[in-house]
DNA sequence: ATCCTCCCCTAC
DNA sequence: TAAGGTAGGGGAGGAT
């Protein structure tokens, strides 16, 4: 038995004993004054005892039979907690409100226990409340053991004392609730079913270990449990941890065996590169988690000797484009944030529109509908199997243990199946379940008619997901109800009610035959109540939360129903006594905010009165874009690990210009294999019991680059020095973003190019003069060509030409916003070449023992944080400056040495084009053009897209039916940006796809979109039709965007165009597609006057770029020079003026 | 007090 | 076999 427990016990019962009201009268008392928030639980948990003291004194007829006895109620308890309460005290027990870690409790008493508890617990006696109340009957102290607290399976003891100390040091928590390890992943699966020889029998403390028999719970899912296993190296599952690593410290104490992490495996072999920092000692305590002698690297290579393993890991090449096809979470993901974007569109448009003005009185009703599809994806599996209606079907990846239900039927679910659950709980409820596979086309397409719908009611929409949506009425049922909604006429409200249910009820009915599947409604007075409305009216029915039922109804409820409240949540109200909705309103607002924190306190306290004041469609920007995996992942070597860790750079890269952004911050994440943890968890190739690190950078200057990004987080993964056999999950984050100015080159490729061809007219394989990095960062292979994301995407290949035009984003730079950077940039710049370059901090300890950051010593700020485009636009003498900072700063540099010379050099600045130019376009059109179009288009710029001669041409030109994984880099951010933002996202979605589908379902989301720009108005969709992925030619040449002064936009997007290729020239297709727009221009729309601006503009860019002397230099890698574009330009509108009989015109 | 950083948590 | 992603709210605790 734990001395240690027990002495504590004992001093606390003392203090408890002897505690009398009038001896302390003061402190306890006493508000804040000092202390924090420590001090002032002290000060409660003082305070309670008091009124202990005060219980006992008048209970003196009662036997003190808990006597010694000091006990913890956790959780929600039949008899109350107060009841519990007053009956040991009064009986002489000792009552603890809080476990502090500092004070212990000899027992706890609880009903049942969730996992996390458990683990928390695990040193003490848990018994059920039935154990007071009877010893109270009994008027004598019952032994606890007839009462312990068993259910759920999982044996309270687990591993308790064995490792006492340690395992305590690691795992266990100071604060009450949460976290058993600093960070554990998915901590609430606990040691479930560790049976394996892993919860050995600890002697020492007979009366708290007692076997116990664990009934057989219900399914638990862990990561713990002993899956099949299909490795040949079936080594026992066993885990004989008896190191209980934490930290850094762990890990370092143990005796370092010698296992080199280069192994005599030659597949293990680490090539050349990264020799220093990692390979040498990867983490050696860390394998006697696992069989003897074996390394996890050893392992995995084991492991990825089979073939098909091979393929399904980190190692093959296409795993992420692979594994995120095959996604359920990922797609997700991207649903919600595309649905997102569309739907500020196209409330942005709703709203200008000057409909829907929803005068919001302040105190009115609202009437808020929350639709959702039922089952959604087991709904869609099961209209291509109607046999199995009514059968139990859930739609996963295959039948194995570890495969996971994404979504089951309302027959599975009676069974005890839920969405989430792995296969092996779920076949343990319901045997007979059928399982059907994913059809990610087909939700879309169901999502598609679900939005369309949705959108023709009237009202504002908010999205929640692929299935789910909200929509306030409360303008159309107030209407209908004829009060402004705030009258308590009950004729009004009746009105208002009946029509919310009509609206709902015809909803219903549209989607469901537009879809085959049904969905419910729920409708409450704000979100709140349509959400929780939303689980009444499950499956295929509608319910509205009427207010004089909102009390009661929501009452009733688990406090884990209400929404934002999930595990953890839960389990601290529960820990409050609080159970049920209604039980929260018995505690104090104060009591709420002080154990969840002010705002959760406040947001509880809120709920449990039915109150919710968010509003429907208030949607914000983006505030980061990441991209993790954590599945499959199993390294040989540190190479590969690092390969990856650059591949999802690539892709994080990809999402940064899709969403026109570049970030300041970048965050590495990883999760390592937890000390304990087997090296092959029960799901296959899951992560298993992991415990995760994160680590960030500040970058100097915003960048998105592939190759900035790669080497940073490659920095930051070598940094952890984790043993990459260990590695099971990693994940690169970027925040602190800022809006892509196309006005600075469009995106870091366009101006890495410009740097790149004024440093070495060899375009292809040209260094990244941006990527001085090497500076810093010695590299082995300088010839390193192919790795480097921008110049796939653009220096050397042709970029997409979706619609025979590749375009930049018109500039909106803002001349004065120009004029100001230099000075931030400046002062940037110079904090960075002061302080240490790198902002890394490791939060979570650091598991390498290894001094981190070596190689990273450098004090300046790697030259390749600076964004090239922010460089580019520094005043001249300001760039020399910096460049020259650099210069001296890294005199060795070989690769550096050609950098800084294009910056430096451009005799013709750049700027001049940049900013004398501005005033120019006479177009008031300049600033930020849309006051009104607010929201996304903040971000967003002016665009235009040439009109193509052919629609049908996209489909072919798009993109050869190449099933190759990467076609996403044929997407130019130039492009990209050029488009209005809904073409965008229809390009880059209908990418996506291509990336994505296996087979071709093709399913755009604008099918019929062309009534109104909306991607959602489309209705039936022919199916042809859904093929066309642009807006149809217009009638005449024009913008598709209209709300912008076509010219100054068509300046814009020229200026931008040329900047981007200033040097290297044009792309003999955009040339022509411009040409031949110009030439529309005269010809149909019959404007010489904007064609010829738009000539002469391009005219003055280029004249005022030339290079002072010897013109032509620069040849024209893309195939056309400047001055031939200018020509083409004037021939064209040449012709356009001679078909229609004009006079010449002269362009001088 | 208020901000900032580093997490944890939640939802689908 | 299996595809355990991802963005935002917010709390804890240190810096300012
Ligand atoms: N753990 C989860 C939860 C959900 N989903 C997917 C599949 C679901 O069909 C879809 C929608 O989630 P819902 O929470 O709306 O669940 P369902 O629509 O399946 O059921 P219902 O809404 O009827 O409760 O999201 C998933 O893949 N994994
Ligand atoms: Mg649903």
């Amino acid at each position: 038995m734990g001395s240690l427990l027990d002495e504590k016990s004992n001093s606390v019962r003392k203090r408890i004993e002897n505690h009398v009201f009038e001896d302390e009268v003061g402190e306890e008392y006493e508000a804040s004054a000092f202390g924090g928030f420590g001090d002032y639980m002290r000060r409660k948990k003082i305070k309670l005892q008091n009124l202990d003291a005060e219980i006992r004194s008048s209970s003196a007829d009662c036997l003190p039979i808990f006597r010694g006895v000091v006990v913890h109620v956790n959780g929600y308890t039949q008899p109350s907690l107060q009841d519990l309460h007053r009956m040991i005290v009064s009986h002489g027990g000792g009552f603890l409100q809080y476990l502090d870690g500092k004070t212990s409790a000899t027992h706890i008493v609880a009903s049942s226990l969730t996992p996390k508890k458990r683990e928390e617990f695990r040193r003490y006696r848990i018994v059920k409340p039935a154990w007071v109340v009877e010893s109270v009957k009994a008027k004598r102290l019952l032994p606890w053991d007839a009462f312990r607290v068993v259910d759920e399976g999982q044996n309270q003891k687990v591993l308790k004392f064995d490792n006492g100390r340690v395992l305590n040091e690691s795992n266990t928590p100071q604060s009450s609730y949460r976290d058993q390890t600093n960070s554990s992943w998915y901590t609430s699966q606990l040691k479930a079913s560790t049976q394996a020889q892993n919860g050995r029998p600890i002697s020492g403390t007979p009366d708290m270990d007692p076997a116990v028999d664990q009934a057989v719970a219900p399914p638990t899912q862990s990561d713990y449990g002993d899956f099949p296993s299909f490795t040949s190296l079936d080594e026992p599952n066993e885990i004989s941890n008896k190191s209980a690593r934490s930290g850094p410290e762990a890990v370092e104490e143990r005796p370092r065996t010698p296992t080199p992490l280069v192994h005599s495996l030659e597949a293990i072999h680490t090539p050349s590169k990264s020799p220093p920092v990692v390979s040498q000692a990867p983490s050696p305590s860390r394998r006697d988690a696992s069989a003897p002698e074996v390394t996890s690297e050893e392992y995995n290579a084991q492991l990825l000797s089979d073939p098909r393993m091979r393929n399904n890991s980190v190692v093959n090449p296409e795993f992420i484009q692979q594994y995120y096809r095959e996604s359920r979470l990922h797609h997700l993901s991207t649903w919600k944030a595309e649905l997102k974007a569309q739907l500020q569109l196209a409330a942005k448009e709703k709203s200008q529109s000057r409909l829907s003005r929803r005068k919001q009185i302040p105190g009115a009703r609202r009437y808020i509908m929350h639709v959702d599809f039922d089952c959604f994806f087991a709904a869609v599996a099961v209209l291509k199997h109607p046999d199995l209606d009514g059968k139990p079907v859930a739609v996963a990846h295959g039948t194995g243990s570890g495969s996971e239900i994404a979504s089951c039927n309302y027959t599975a679910r009676a069974k005890g199946v839920k969405n989430g659950m792995w296969m092996k709980g779920a076949l343990q409820s319901c045997p007979d379940l059928n399982v059907l596979p994913y059809d990610f086309p087909a939700y879309e397409d169901a999502s598609r008619k679900f939005y369309s719908a949705i959108l023709s009611v009237e009202g504002i929409v908010q999205s929640v997901s692929i299935d789910e949506a909200l929509v306030d009425i409360t303008g159309q049922c107030l209407e209908a109800g004829g009060s402004d909604g705030r009258g308590v006429s009950e004729g009004s409200i009746y009105r208002e009610q009946a029509k919310a249910d009509e609206i709902a009820e015809r909803l219903r009915h549209a989607i469901r035959s537009e879809t085959g599947c049904s969905v419910s409604v729920g409708i409450g007075g704000n979100i709140l109540q349509a959400k929780v409305a939303l689980r009444k009216a499950k499956p295929a029915g509608q319910f509205q939360l009427k207010p004089d039922m909102v009390l009661e109804f929501i009452g009733n409820l688990t406090v884990q129903d209400l929404p934002g409240v999930g595990y953890s949540l839960g389990a601290k109200l529960e820990e409050l006594g609080i159970k049920f909705v209604k039980d929260v309103r018995d505690q104090s607002k104060e009591r709420l905010t002080s154990a969840l924190g002010p705002k959760t306190g406040a947001r509880i306290w809120d709920y449990a009165r039915g109150i919710d004041r968010t509003e429907v469609g208030n949607e914000v920007m983006r505030k980061s874009v990441s991209a993790e995996v954590n599945w499959g992942i199993r390294f040989v070597n540190q190479s590969q690990a690092e390969d990856f860790v650059r591949s999802l750079c690539e892709e994080l890269h990809r999402r940064l210009v899709e969403n026109l952004v570049k970030g300041k911050q970048l965050t590495l994440k990883v999760m390592r294999r937890s000390a304990d943890a087997p090296l092959e968890p029960v799901k296959h190739l899951g992560h298993g019991k992991c415990d995760t690190f994160n680590k960030s950078v500040l970058l100097g200057v915003a960048s998105n680059s592939t190759d900035v990004l790669g080497k940073e987080a490659v920095s930051m993964l070598k940094s952890f020095a984790i043993s990459p056999g260990d590695l099971r999950g990693i994940g690169v984050q970027m925040t602190k973003l800022e809006p892509l100015k196309p006005a600075t080159g469009g995106s870091i490729e366009a101006s890495q190019k410009q740097l790149n061809f004024k440093a070495s007219p060899a375009r292809k394989k040209a260094q990244h003069t941006h990527d001085p990095d090497d500076l810093e960062s010695p590299r082995k292979e300088e010839t390193d060509t192919v790795n480097y994301g921008p110049s796939l995407n653009d220096s050397n290949q042709k970029p997409l030409n979706i619609s025979g035009t590749q375009f930049i984003m018109p500039s909106q730079t803002d001349p004065q916003v120009v004029a100001e950077l230099p000075n931030d940039i400046r002062s940037k710049l110079v904090a960075q070449g002061k302080q240490a370059p790198r902002g890394e901090r490791s939060t979570s300890p650091c598991p390498p023992p290894r001094r981190s950051q070596p190689p990273v010593a450098a004090e300046l700020p790697p030259q390749s944080q600076l964004d090239p485009d922010t460089l580019a636009a520094l005043p001249e003498d300001l760039r020399a400056e910096v460049l020259d900072y650099y210069n001296q700063r890294d005199p060795a540099g070989p690769q550096t040495a050609p950098a800084p010379a294009p910056l430096a050099a451009p005799p013709p600045p750049p700027n001049p084009l940049r900013f004398k130019k501005p005033t120019s376009p006479p177009k008031k059109k300049r600033g930020r053009p849309s006051t009104k179009s607010t929201g996304t288009t903040t971000l967003r710029q002016a665009n235009f897209l040439f009109p193509r001669p052919a629609t049908p041409t996209l489909s072919e030109e798009r993109r050869e039916p190449s099933p190759q994984p990467d076609t996403a880099d044929e997407v130019s951010p130039e492009f990209l940006a050029a488009l209005p933002e809904d073409i965008r996202r229809e390009v880059l979605e209908e990418h996506r796809r291509a990336r994505t589908r296996q087979r071709p379902s093709s399913a755009t989301q604008r099918t019929a979109g062309q009534q109104q720009t909306r991607p959602f108005g489309a209705p039936p969709a022919p199916a042809q039709e859904r093929r066309l992925r642009l807006p149809p030619l217009p009638e005449r040449p024009t913008f598709t965007s209209q709300k912008l002064s076509a010219l100054s936009d068509l300046r814009d997007a020229v200026q931008s165009w040329h900047a981007a290729f200033t040097e290297e020239g044009p792309f003999a297709e955009d040339v022509e597609a411009l040409a031949l727009y110009v030439k529309r221009v005269v010809v149909d729309e019959r404007d010489l006057d904007k064609a010829v601006s738009v000539t002469k503009w391009l005219m003055w860019l280029v004249e005022d770029s030339r290079p002072t002397e010897a013109g032509g230099q620069r040849g024209s890698p893309n195939g056309v020079s400047w001055d031939e574009a200018v020509r083409s330009l004037q021939r064209s509108v040449a012709e356009g003026v001679e078909e229609r009989g004009l006079p010449p015109v002269d362009f001088s």
